[in-house]
DNA sequence: CCTATATAGTTGTATATACAACTTATGTTT
DNA sequence: AAACATAAGTTGTATATACAACTATATAGG
C-alpha cells in the first residue's frame, strides 16, 4: 500500500518530506514484522539482536561495552537485556578476570540453538521480500547509508 | 557511515538482509534525529504526529478512531497521547453530541502555532538531506512503498 | 421492548525505554 | 602512596509502549 493510503493522507509536501517519513514508518513496519515473528520465542528483538552479537564472538566472551557499541539500539540498557538472556540461560555473566570492572558475556548452547530458530525466521522474512530483486535490495542498502551520510 | 562500520560487523548474508537490518536502523536513526530536535519543544514524536493529524482536520474535530487510523505507530495510545496535549494546552477534547461514544479533538490556537515551529524542524531535516536529490528521494519512497507490498 | 452485538474510548498492568546518578575498579599525577 | 580522573557497569526513576480488560453508548433482531 502507498504511505498516502497507510497514513489516509493526500500528499506531502517534497520528496525529500515523502523519504522521511517513508523512511520511519517502513522500518518500523519491519520492526513490528520481527517482533512480532520472534515473540513465540519469547525474545524481543533487542535480545535476539544481543544474543546474534554473542555469537558473532562465540566462543569468546563479550563485554557490555562490546556489545552496546553493536547493537540496532544504542540507548537501550545492555545490563537488563544481558539480565532478561541470563533468566532465560541463554548467555552465562561473569566477572572478568583481568579487569575486574568489565563482565564476560558467553552465549551458552541453548542460546546459540534458540538463534537457529530466529535465523530462519529472518529467512523467512526475507524471502516474504521476493518483489524485490536482490539488485534493487542492495540500492535500497546503499541509499540507506546515503541518508545517514549527511553531517 | 557505512552499516557494517556502524554496527561493527563485516557483511551480511544477502543483500535482502543488509536491506532489512538497513531500512530498521536508519528509520530508527531518522525517528532519533527527530525526537532529539522536537524535545526542546516538549513534544514527543507521536505527539508531533497527532498534532499534525488534528491540524489537517481543523477547524473540524476529530475523533480518537480517525487519529488512530492515521498515526505512523498504531498501536500506540491516542487517549493518553491526547491527554498530554490537552495537558499543555494544544488541544480542546469535548463529548461529541451526536454519538455520545465519541469525543471530538481540536488543535487550538497555541497548537497551530508550535506546529509551525516543528515545521521548521522537520524542514531543516529535509536540508540536511540535500546529499540525496529529489530524484533519489522519491526512488527510496517508492521502493519503501515496495519493501510493504508484500502481502 | 429486551437482549445481543458492535462501536468508541478508557483504564490497568506488565514490560520496555531514556537518561541520569551512583558504584567499583583502574590509571595517572604529583 | 594519596588524590584525582576515567572507565565499565548497575541502579533508580519517570515516561512510554503493548495488550488486554473494562465501560458506556448505539444499533439490530426476535
Amino acid at each position: 500500500m502507498r504511505l498516502e493510503d497507510e497514513l489516509k493522507q493526500k500528499s506531502f509536501k517534497s520528496p525529500h518530506h515523502r523519504m522521511i517519513v517513508n523512511v520511519m514508518f517502513t522500518g518500523n513496519w519491519l520492526l513490528k514484522e520481527l517482533s512480532c515473528q520472534l515473540k513465540p520465542l519469547g525474545l524481543s528483538s533487542q535480545q535476539n539482536n544481543v544474543l546474534g552479537i554473542l555469537r558473532g564472538q562465540y566462543p569468546n566472551p563479550a563485554t557490555l561495552g562490546l556489545i552496546q557499541e553493536r547493537m540496532m539500539d544504542r540507548d537501550s540498557n545492555a545490563t537488563r537485556l544481558v539480565d532478561k538472556l541470563l533468566e532465560k540461560g541463554l548467555v552465562t555473566r561473569c566477572q572478568c578476570s583481568e579487569n575486574r570492572r568489565k563482565v564476560d558475556i558467553i552465549i551458552t548452547e541453548k542460546g546459540l540453538e534458540l538463534l537457529k530458530e530466529t535465523d530462519k525466521i529472518i529467512q523467512g522474512l526475507e524471502e516474504r521480500f521476493k518483489q524485490i530483486n536482490p539488485d534493487e535490495a542492495a540500492l535500497i542498502g546503499e541509499l540507506m547509508d546515503k541518508i545517514r551520510d549527511c553531517h
